[in-house]
RNA sequence: CGGGAUGUGGCCUAGUGGUAAGGCACCUGGUUUGGGACCAGGGGGUCGCAAGUUCGAAUCUUGCCAUCCCGACCA
């Protein structure tokens, strides 16, 4: 292509909406531009992006024996009735009522319809397993879209889906999607790494997550130090705390009156005392059914550990009446005394079963309760009591005897073995060898398309811009012809424009009538791998130059040597 | 959804009751040409929207809308 002949809007001053690296590069070197909050038009410099990236994929998909297919953003909301992820999803999926009040979604992902499909179609064992796979622009109403790209409510997404006869055949099917996102993310040119994950309202029995370590991933990553364990935030076990001994003297529970205090700091302030000293008691609904969480005052509730413990029922937060009403008190003062008996279930954390006393809350409006000895003064166990693993990790805590370290990511990919949950919904079964019906046992491996972009520019650049891996950049090589009044140069820029074309290289000549300088800037912005200048002055003496992005220095070259160095300089990057 | 902030030409910003301003970008002419040039001229804004206070509102008040930041069920 011809720089003078793209639309390639390059912007000197930083955005002020936008915050991170990514972000701001994004649309300083022309790849995106906002439509709204969370929906961005990708032009020409970005788009191609997007397909480099598309194409590995694709590739590496193909090679792995994957089908692909197109399914429809448009999905009827009673397929997502039928397994129960229209509670699941709730607001974060985008609905609309058409011109006959039907009620549809945009595709946040696709598994209902893809197993619809199964159902249909397949009849016998003969015909597994089978992996289908689409590339395609997902929606999520995103309660909040931030980070350019990174949460977009509309993006790009590679989801695919197996089906299997058997649990082995899964299982070697998740091995080879396994195997091919490692090749995938490192064909793009990223430093991964992969963590056990959570499988969230996917459902299902195991899952890994890919995530490029990167100072503003929005997720967690919790790791030992020897790395023989790493899983992310949701996931992330902790080793039980230690019993801590119970001092004889306690006295009785004591409510104290504590007014205005609806939060852990203001009584904490108020009492003196320290969160880690308080019990916060949650309260939850499953369908009508009240249930109750009790975490330490310092930790925080985590939501995956909960719904696993809860059997991956759907659950909720109780609204304020809701709280009220179960617990005679205004939101912020409930308390496990008198309360743990009126609830069909709950689930206490480790840590809070081993305090040996604590401030709680009172169950009655602008008091709280002091001396709270767990067991003592609420039960730690039976029929609707359990204890359980159900909050977050924090700094200090272990696991298998090995402290944890936290580190930020942004999650690129994610592979999930789903089993029957589909299947068995949707009615995805094939006849056995044996000749009776079986349930297809499923997998589902995702990508974010755009991820792996902002992820990539927000690894790699420099004051002066993006630094393209070459596998994932707009072009391979920008030539930069200075002196467009030079016919020398012209033409010499031209020439080598030509043979590289020839070559299969993606090329830009950068043939506008500027000045040197804005255009050396923008080869910078754009971040494209290799700069290949024609000036008049090099070219006196039959030469030109090569230089890397990456790297400060260029070097002087024939021009009788351009095509045949520039060719290796491509083929080593590509190596690297 | 709660808390905070911001909305002034395409972009970045100044302007806190009295004629809408500067830089960048854009158009024309000229000079310039190895790291975002210079001179001269020019086009472009109902100051987010609506109502109110006032002789007079970008500026004060109220409501709404949009965007961003922080937080709470996230790929």
């Amino acid at each position: 292509m011809r720089y003078s002949q793209m639309f390639i809007p390059t912007v000197k001053e930083t955005p002020a909406d936008a915050e991170i690296p990514s972000h701001q590069l994004m649309i300083r070197a022309g790849l995106i531009r906002k439509v709204a909050s969370g929906t961005y038009t990708y032009l020409p410099l970005g788009f191609r992006c997007l397909n480099k990236v598309i194409n590995i994929i694709r590739q590496e998909m193909e090679a792995a024996g994957a089908q692909e297919i197109l399914m429809p953003a448009i999905q009827p909301i009673e397929l997502w009735q039928q397994t129960g992820r229209d509670a699941d999803y709730g607001p974060t999926m985008c609905r609309f009522q058409d011109r006959h009040n039907r009620v549809n979604v945009l595709a946040p992902t696709a598994e209902e319809v893809v197993t619809a499909i199964a159902a249909g179609e397949l009849k016998s064992y003969k015909q597994l397993p089978m992996n289908l796979y689409q590339i395609s622009p997902k929606f999520r109403d995103e309660f909040r879209p931030r980070f350019g790209v990174l949460r977009s409510r509309e993006f790009m997404m590679k989801d695919a889906y197996s089906f299997h006869a058997d649990e082995q055949s899964l299982q070697q099917t998740y091995q080879k999607m396994y195997d091919t996102y490692c090749r995938i993310f490192k064909r793009c040119g990223l430093e991964y790494v992969i963590v056990e994950a959570e499988t969230g309202e996917m459902g299902g029995s195991a899952s890994h997550q890919f995530s490029i370590p990167c100072e503003n991933g929005e997720d967690i990553i919790v790791h030992t130090e020897d790395n023989s364990y790493a899983a992310n935030l949701e996931k992330a076990a902790v080793d039980p705390l230690p019993q801590q001994p119970k001092p004889q003297d306690i006295g009785q529970p004591e409510d104290v009156h504590t007014p205005g205090t609806g939060t852990i700091e203001a009584v904490c302030d108020f009492l003196k005392t320290k969160p880690a000293q308080m019990i916060k008691t949650l309260i939850y609904k499953v369908e009508d059914q009240i249930v109750l969480a009790l975490v330490r005052g310092d930790h925080d509730l985590n939501a995956e550990k909960f719904t696993v413990a809860l059997d991956r029922q759907h659950n909720e937060l109780a609204d304020e009446k809701t709280i009220e009403q179960f617990t005679g008190a205004a939101v912020g003062f409930a308390g496990p005394i008198g309360l743990l008996e009126k609830a069909s279930k709950v689930i206490i954390d480790q840590a809070v079963a081993v305090m040996p006393v604590a401030v709680s809350g009172a169950n009655k409006t602008d008091y709280h309760t002091a001396n709270v000895v767990p067991g003592r003064d609420f039960p730690l166990s039976g029929a609707n009591i359990q204890i359980a693993d159900i909050r977050n990790a924090v700094e200090g805590d272990t696991y298998k005897g090995k402290k944890l370290l936290f580190k930020r990511g942004i999650e690129v990919g994610q592979v999930f073995k789903l089993g029957t949950k589909y299947s068995s919904k949707l009615g995805a079964k094939v006849l056995d060898e044996n000749g009776s019906e079986t349930l297809c046992t499923m997998g589902c491996y995702g990508i974010g398309v755009n991820r792996i972009i902002a992820s990539a520019v927000e690894l790699r650049n420099d004051k002066f811009g993006i630094i393209w891996p070459i596998s994932i950049a707009p072009f391979e090589v920008i030539i930069t012809a200075l002196n467009q009044e030079d016919a020398e140069v012209v033409k010499t820029a031209a020439d080598i424009y030509e043979k590289l074309r020839q070559k299969g290289i993606d090329v830009l000549l950068d043939d506008r009538e500027l000045r040197p300088g804005p255009k050396f800037k923008d080869a910078d912005l754009i971040g494209i791998p290799i700069r290949i200048t024609v000036g008049k002055k090099a070219l006196a003496d039959g030469n030109i130059e090569l230089k890397l992005r990456s790297e400060s220095k260029s070097r002087h070259i024939p021009v009788t040597d351009a095509l045949s160095q520039t060719l290796e300089l491509v083929e080593s990057l590509y190596a690297d």
